[in-house]
DNA sequence: TCATTAAGCATCT
DNA sequence: AGATGCTTAATGA
């Protein structure tokens, strides 16, 4: 999921060292090009990173909860990215100095930062496999199968996977149109093999959601 | 295969 | 009542 990957919660006892801010939901955090020369740590809430294409369009990237920091320290050329506050959320801005002083304080935190980076990386990475490999319709079972190998429960001869997740999500981390989302779930249900629930997930045939990787899926 | 658009329904606040 | 989310259908690339 790229959602806040390895949160990095030692920092939070350093904050009086970085600069408090809050942003209301739906404010920009970060605008496309804004020049922050900082790090972003999110002490509560939920921000969302997005790209800006060159056509204009907003391309999810990953969302950020708590105590997870999206570095801005440096700045790419014309990278467009946003940071958009998606709750009301509470971050703490840390420039090089005063990132610094609190290395100097606990160098623990280095390596927390490091593994921060590194499960972004290694999601990113694994990300543009896929991408490679496989068909957008089947990336979306791929989605559903890793959710219950990492987080299912199994009982009553069904997986449970309880997680909050809107079409809309589904469709930006998939790459799919969230219609499209819609009519696989639709088709899905109809063959009782997976239904999606407010707050969970319920997979019905395991071995039947394996096959559809191979065949993919008509809907 | 998948995206886009539009329209209608359901549910939550 | 307005916002948000889901579903279906038509059409086009």
């Amino acid at each position: 999921m790229p959602d806040t990957f390895y949160p990095v919660s030692r920092l939070k006892n350093y904050i009086h060292l970085g600069t408090k801010r809050s942003y209301s939901k739906g404010q920009a955090v970060l605008l496309p090009d804004e020049v922050l020369g900082k790090m972003i740590f999110v002490l509560s809430g939920r921000l969302n990173v997005s790209k800006i294409t060159d056509d204009g369009r907003e391309k999810f990237v990953y969302s950020a909860g708590q105590y997870c920091f999206m570095d801005r320290l440096f700045t790419f050329e014309n990278d467009h990215m946003q940071i958009v506050a998606a709750e009301d959320s509470q971050v703490c801005l840390f420039s090089k100095e005063q990132l610094l002083n609190v290395f100097a304080q606990d160098l623990e935190i280095v390596i927390d930062v490091l593994r921060h980076y590194d499960s972004k990386a290694y999601y990113f990475l694994n990300l543009s496999n896929e991408i490679n490999l496989y068909s957008p319709s089947v990336r979306l079972l791929h989605l559903f199968y890793e959710l219950c190998q990492s987080q299912g429960k199994y009982n009553n001869d069904v997986w449970e996977v309880e997680i909050q997740l809107t079409n809309r999500k589904i469709s930006e981390i998939t790459g799919l149109h969230f219609v499209t989302v819609s009519k696989i779930l639709g088709s899905l249900k109809k063959e009782n093999i997976l239904r999606k629930r407010k707050n969970k997930i319920i997979i019905y045939d395991m071995e039947k959601l394996k096959e559809l990787f191979e065949e993919g899926i008509p809907y």
